[in-house]
DNA sequence: ACAGAGTAGCGAAGTAATTCGCTTGTGCAA
DNA sequence: TTGCACAAGCGAATTACTTCGCTACTCTGT
């Protein structure tokens, strides 16, 4: 009877990583600090979270320098997949087209945007043709 | 020394929702009987949670009618709106247009889902033109 | 060598989410 | 109307997540 631990970074995780992605290897106190801008939680519970972090592999540790500093175990680019993939099984039935349609017509997108957008589906529709020309 | 509750529905209650997105107005059992092909939940487990979800205001209930039946409070669209939002703000630092180049790429798309797309932002493209020129 | 300041670790508390056993209620069929 | 099968509700147990107080340790400057 009980809640199966979560497969994907949680909230506050999800902020750490964020700071370490950003400034790459850091202290516990630059940690804290990045993340007191926006909560005011106490520097132990940064301490503690890291060391949960640290256990459970989201991060990594180099205790010979001191203070220690952490990095991030994975990069920005893998856990945003890992997500992304969650949300599109678990919110639009493995359909990554639907949610990109929905997200494209209900969030802001300027038409700087738009191109970019559009270049990237150019390349890979060409890539896909190539592809078939050589070999069905 | 807390947590917050989750602002998004969770895991089960996101599995109930969309049991109830897709078949509309359900008995507890019914709902049971959707979630229990892949997870192997207790009956009880179930009626409690839509009982939770119906104190959130998740769920609706009907009970005038026996056995009760329950509808989701709040549409699929909406939910998905939410969720992507907070998603965003999280993970691509408030930037959609991250999010659909990186879903784009690493997530497998037909030729005939990046016409879909594309079509969408040529329409997205042309009214923003058209907003443009009628007033700056 | 010692004091002061900041670092690391531990254990416990408190809330949320998920699970179920057991009790009570309801409707139908014999 | 009595009993059976299923519906609904309750409270408690269990795990995950987050938070912190307190203790012990490490440097640095005097």
């Amino acid at each position: 009877m009980a809640r199966p631990a979560s497969t994907q970074p949680t909230e506050v995780e999800l902020r750490i990583l964020r700071k370490l992605w950003e400034s790459g290897p850091s202290t516990a106190r630059e940690v804290h600090n990045a993340l007191n801008e926006d909560k005011g939680t106490n520097y132990s519970t940064t301490v503690k979270m890291l060391a949960v972090m640290f256990e459970k592999g989201l991060v990594e540790r180099d205790d010979s320098a001191f203070p220690m500093t952490f990095t991030a175990a994975t990069g920005q680019e893998e856990t945003r997949r890992n997500v992304m993939s969650e949300v599109i099984q678990k919110l639009y039935d493995g359909s990554a087209k639907s949610l990109v349609l929905q997200v494209l017509s209900s969030q802001e997108a300027t038409r700087a945007d738009l191109d970019e957008i559009r270049q990237l589906i150019e390349q890979l529709d060409t890539r896909k043709r190539a592809a078939k020309r050589r070999g069905p």
